[in-house]
DNA sequence: CCGGCTGGATCTTAG
DNA sequence: ATCCAGCCGG
């Protein structure tokens, strides 16, 4: 049963290292691309084989389920069978651990797991019970603060006592709030580890027991831990040291959420002994995009450091492309990919694009479909996240939960059935204020007709569910409350196929659900997805499916927080604005900017061999064209790497790829044959931009032919750039000193 | 009670 | 551009 696995031959030395080190805390400072799955998946297969640790007893954390399902498989295949570890992300762990200990602490095992769209509508209800105004006190705003405060393990007579907000009214909604939660039995997302949390540290009993089910814990990203995990893993990793954490500082992308880098540098202060394993050689990209990535992180001070160092060929430079608009950026992008799938031999799926905000795939989707280019957006709106996938699921929590206000706001008036927002509002306020179930609410509140029967109509099929609960199939019992629930009607009269057919999808992901865990109850599934929240389904981005692409063939449309952990042969970075990027939002005190540029680095550090950047100089948001600066990331790359193009404000680009109907059409740009332009070809090493250009002899009216954007004319020369308007009508502006153009009937201009 | 309309405000990243 | 709250006629 045993695999034998061959240690030294499939892991550079300090992975060996890292993989064999046992014997006090252990902290893994992984750079970018250094093969850090690799060492979790390889050290969990050397606790298991050569310590004989029990597989049960290892448990693995990660932060996202494709992680951990990853880091699942992966062991599995190294150790030729299912280990049985523990791998699972921090919040389906804590679930899962309350689930069967929380009793010992006082936790009801049954409580429901609120989203953050529920929390605000409960923090919104709040406010409007209270009289505030929900226009100057964002309701966001609270919800998370309230957030950040469980992360940081504080109640809100604690936060209270550590002035954590300046805004009094903070403490009056978080109390009210946790009064709600409480009597309803919700958890939200944070709750999860701060219950957990709470009740260890009041259960000495619960902690040791925990302690001797897990004696070997491995943490993943773990620069992206917040408090109250880092106070999880202390609690079952103290003192013995039985733990190995893995993280990137440089990486650190989610304090908006939480975390804090800190963890990472208080690690060895609170783990005596603690041994670091540094993993600098980077397996993914490419000498340049390597070289250039470590000068943009260079800027931000106070780093651990590491060395990254690559093996890989120089590769070609960066190219830098400002559009004037956004739509000429998703052209350029267009262009690009057209000709490194024609010319280059890569394929569509080798290709990412992306962005900092998902309002920015818009004018991408939209361009790639006329271009008939395949595309798949990873992340966007969640399944479970859509309107009717989350009413129907909401009708379910309220079967299984009837103090489940939340719930109950969502589904009593939708599909609309005669109550109105007064009736609806009596009853839920009832049910705050008794902290009963709705439907004892509703037999002690005499309505009048016609509410009367409404509400008696509503009660009386969710009776009929309720009672569906204990005797039906998850599937029976979804396909019934979609039918007495008027749900699935109310969709059909008014046409809206979409939804009906993401109804259609949460069946099957119930039938999925059951033919995976036979046993599975409804409530099971509900935490599931709850705690999963899955990743919208692939869009169909291509012109209908005209067969052209196979259907894994598409590029990744991906905004740069999901992109991390991906690695893409070519990326675009778009949207490369001061503004945008680092986002305006995000804040400009220097933590926030540090915070921007690590994303940055994420983004550089996930391409393997291309890395194009794009901005546009102005760009429709919100209905209003904004000019923006070229972004300071840009500046920061080293200019000896960038070759920059900026087109021409006085010419908007003309689409003239595609005529619409027969797909692809030749452009004057790539009809040149092959290998027309350059002899830049996959893996080859590309024409020595800086070299190739005498800046010189470039007069107007000369032809020219510049390795991307093919023959054109030059319009104006003036000192270091000149005005190229090519013979696809685009018109471009470049800085000679990094353009690799050449004069046309120069050597190697093959025809 | 319902649904459509208008006008005003928005305006990040995510498990 | 899009979303949402509030208003109004049916």
């Amino acid at each position: 049963m045993r695999k034998k696995i061959k240690y030294e031959d499939d892991l550079n030395p300090a992975q060996v290292e890292a993989v064999r080190y046992h014997g006090s805390p252990l902290l893994v400072l992984a750079g970018a691309g250094s093969g850090k799955t690799r060492v979790i998946t390889y050290k969990i297969a050397f606790l298991i084989n050569e310590y004989g640790y029990d597989p049960r007893s290892i448990l693995a954390v990660t932060f996202t389920n494709k992680a951990s399902n990853e880091m699942r498989e992966r062991v599995n295949a190294l150790v030729g069978h299912d280990a049985g570890c523990w791998i699972s992300t921090f919040h389906s762990t804590a679930a899962k651990l309350l689930r069967i200990y929380g009793g010992e602490v006082g936790v009801d095992a049954g409580f429901t797991i609120i989203d953050q769209e529920d929390q605000t509508a409960l923090v919104k209800r709040i406010m409007r019970t209270r009289g505030i105004d929900p226009e100057e006190r964002k309701p966001k705003k609270y919800v998370s603060l309230i957030s950040r405060a469980k992360d940081s393990l504080l109640d809100a007579e604690d936060s209270e006592r550590s002035d954590f907000s300046t805004d009094p009214l903070f403490y009056e909604i978080y109390k009210q709030y946790e009064k709600l939660l409480e009597t309803e039995n919700l958890f939200d997302f944070g709750d999860l580890l701060f219950r957990l949390v709470r009740g260890l540290q009041r259960s000495n009993t619960l902690c040791e027991a925990l302690k001797r089910r897990f004696r070997y814990v491995l943490v993943d990203e773990f620069q992206d831990t917040n408090h109250s995990q880092y106070v999880l893993v202390s609690l079952l990793t103290l003192p013995d040291g039985n733990v190995c954490v893995v993280g990137d500082d440089d990486q650190s992308i989610y304090g908006f959420r939480g975390a804090k880098v800190e963890n990472v540098l208080n690690f060895k202060k609170d783990y005596a002994g603690t041994k670091i394993v540094r993993l600098e050689e980077n397996y993914r990209s490419f000498q340049n995009i390597l070289t250039a990535s470590s000068s943009v992180i260079g800027n931000n001070p106070g780093r651990l450091g590491k060395t990254l160092y690559t093996k890989k060929q120089e590769g070609e430079k960066l190219f830098f492309y400002r559009a004037a608009t956004d739509l000429g950026e998703a052209y350029y992008i267009v262009r690009e990919i057209e000709r490194l799938v024609r010319r280059e031999g890569y394929r569509y799926r080798d290709i990412a694009i992306f962005y900092r905000i998902n309002a920015q795939s818009r004018v991408l989707e939209s361009t790639f479909t006329q271009a008939r280019i395949p595309y798949t957006i990873v992340g966007g709106l969640r399944f479970y996240e859509r309107e009717e996938v989350k009413d129907i699921l909401s009708y379910i929590r309220l079967l299984l939960n009837p103090l489940d206000e939340i719930a109950l706001g969502r589904v009593i008036a939708k599909p609309p059935r005669g109550i109105g927002s007064r009736t609806k509002e009596a009853i839920i306020e009832a049910t705050i204020a008794r902290g009963l179930p709705y439907y004892r609410v509703v037999e002690k509140n005499v309505f009048s007709e016609p509410r009367a029967s409404r509400v008696h109509e509503f009660l009386d099929f969710m009776k009929r569910l309720t009672s569906l609960l204990e005797s039906a199939s998850p599937q029976k019992l979804l396909e019934e409350v979609y039918r007495e629930t008027g749900y699935s009607e109310w969709l059909k009269k008014q046409g809206k196929e979409e939804k009906l057919h993401n109804l259609e999808e949460l069946y099957n992901a119930v039938e999925e659900f059951t033919r995976k865990n036979p046993a599975g109850t409804v409530a099971e599934f509900i935490e599931e997805v709850s705690l999963d929240q899955g990743s919208a389904e692939p869009r169909p981005g291509d012109g209908e499916g005209e067969g052209r692409t196979s259907a894994g063939d598409r590029v990744f449309l991906i905004t740069l927080h999901n992109a991390k952990g991906l690695e893409f042969p070519v990326v675009f970075m778009a949207g490369m604005e001061e503004g945008m990027f680092p986002h305006f939002l995000s804040g400009d005190r220097p933590e926030d900017v540090q915070e921007e540029r690590r994303l940055c680095y994420v983004g550089m550090t996930r391409a393997m061999e291309r890395l194009f950047l794009t901005a546009a100089r102005s760009r429709r948001l919100y209905g209003r064209n904004i000019e923006r600066e070229v972004s300071m990331f840009i500046r920061e790359v080293p200019p000896t790497l960038l070759v920059s193009a900026e087109e021409s404000r006085l010419e908007s680009p003309r689409f003239s790829y595609y005529d619409g109907e027969t797909g692809p059409v030749a452009s004057a740009r790539f009809g040149q044959g092959k290998k027309a332009v350059t002899g830049q070809m996959k893996s080859s090493r590309p024409v020595k931009a800086g070299l190739s250009l005498s800046p010189l002899d470039i007069k107007v009216n000369d032809r020219v032919v510049h390795a991307s954007f093919g023959r054109g004319t030059v319009r104006e020369v003036s000192g270091e750039t000149a005005l190229i308007a090519f013979d696809d009508e685009t018109v471009m502006k470049f800085m000679l000193k990094y353009t690799p153009i050449r004069k046309e009937g120069d050597d190697e201009d093959r025809r």
